[in-house]
DNA sequence: CTAGTGACCCAAC
DNA sequence: GGTTGGGCCACTA
């Protein structure tokens, strides 16, 4: 495979466990692309049903879902699925279920 | 090359 | 709680 920057954005989603999510800044860290958070957007809205990657644990820094339509939905559900749970407005409790590989860089003091 | 767009993030109001 | 503006950079036309 070519794209180098997707595949680090794919294995980093991989290595969020179950049960939890990352949003996409977190990511974009794991992939070695910290701050750049949109490329992981960006990879994922490009990523496709058969590729073997846990979209659905990404979300933004606000804990929401960012995608709009019946794939949010899905995206909930499957997040519901794995016991992640949803507060009134849609949002998760990233203190819970936020993944944090290795605490922030601190890059921005 | 330029311009527009985007599953983003953050500071400030 | 929300909106606005700036920043970041890959991708497409």
């Amino acid at each position: 495979m070519g794209s180098d920057k997707h595949q680090r954005i794919y294995d980093a989603v991989r290595k969020v466990p179950r049960g939890r999510v990352a949003s996409y800044g977190r990511i974009a860290e794991l992939a070695d692309l910290d701050g750049h958070a949109r490329l992981v957007g960006y990879a994922l809205h490009s990523l496709k049903r058969d590729a073997n990657v846990p979209w659905h644990r990404i979300i933004n820094s606000q804990g929401k879902i960012s995608l709009a339509g019946p794939i949010a939905r899905t995206q909930r559900k499957l997040l519901e699925a794995e016991g992640i749970r949803f507060s009134t407005s849609g949002k998760i409790d990233l203190v819970k279920f936020g993944f944090t590989a290795k605490a922030r860089k601190g890059k921005r003091t």
